[in-house]
DNA sequence: ATCATGTGATTGACATGTCAATCAGGAGGC
DNA sequence: GCCTCCTGATTGACATGTCAATCACATGAT
């Protein structure tokens, strides 16, 4: 009957300031907790994460940013700030010398320990106890939707 | 029977991360649709918006930041970069000599009547149409509970 | 070997965001 | 008036993020 229309209606317009300004507010929140609980942003997570994930401890400059899903350049200042606190270090490649190994360093090996639970049970709090599993299974389900429809 | 976990289960974390991380990419795909439709960030375009609903095209600058929810600092530094564009412009405030207003510009309210359509129509096609109505409307629940949850 | 081209990583310039400090002017008590 | 305190707004220092340019080295063709 009618054609497509090309443009939300306001109740659209409402459910997707919603969606997004809650997740805004969420990531902040959890930002907040892991900040006060070990002085490391979402940021220095990630990167602490994938290094204490990853064989030796030691990764790839390429690789740990294809694996966070970060821009080269991005992860290069990252780790900069993150080397200046000690957290991290930089090593030469042996089989590659133009290469980088980013190596975890003490202190970022103790700070991601002190972070991870507090950091797990801050998203249990403040993400899955808010949800009934109804709609925790609906999430799931819209962000996959999204992503699919995003992605392609 | 059980206590209650204080961790989240992998499939809880799972769906936090499809989340987060499928939020921040639609954060960005609309970002860069707005970017090439009009020249014009998120930022950019929320103040805009705020102006071109006021009255008078105008508004005291604590008033606007109230109204997007912004920092005072954060909107200060914001409409620096924005005047130096010549998309607003900054004014004495008649009845309190402490305060600025905030004008719309005309470079700002021509760039803005360039970015709305395209802007809704991003919006339609990258979230609203992704979803089932069904989907929609859990969307718009999963956003309430959690908003209601992180508040408290 | 040398040269062109591609790849790994860093850098610089800038936009954006936060926090704490500052500064100017209002508002009330005396 | 004058002093104190509160409030509106800006500023500076810094963290974070993007893009384009750069630089060094690897790789393959000749």
């Amino acid at each position: 009957m009618t054609r497509k229309r090309s443009l939300p209606t306001a109740d659209e317009l409402r459910v997707w300031r919603e969606y997004i300004e809650t997740a805004e507010a969420l990531r902040v929140a959890i930002s907040a907790r892991l900040q006060s609980d070990s002085a490391l942003s979402p940021g220095d997570y990630a990167v602490l994460l994938a290094l204490s994930e990853a064989e030796g401890h030691r990764m790839r400059s390429s690789d740990l940013a294809a694996h966070i899903n970060w821009q080269r350049s991005r992860l290069s200042h990252h780790l900069g700030r993150m080397e200046r606190r000690g957290l991290i270090g930089r090593e030469d490649c042996v089989t590659d010398s133009r290469g980088a190994e980013v190596v975890l360093a003490a202190a970022g090996a103790e700070a991601f320990q002190r972070a991870t639970v507090p950091h797990l049970r801050a998203v249990r709090e403040l993400f899955v106890d808010a949800l009934t599993p109804e709609q925790l299974g609906a999430a799931g389900e819209v962000a996959a939707a999204l992503r699919a429809h995003v992605i392609s």
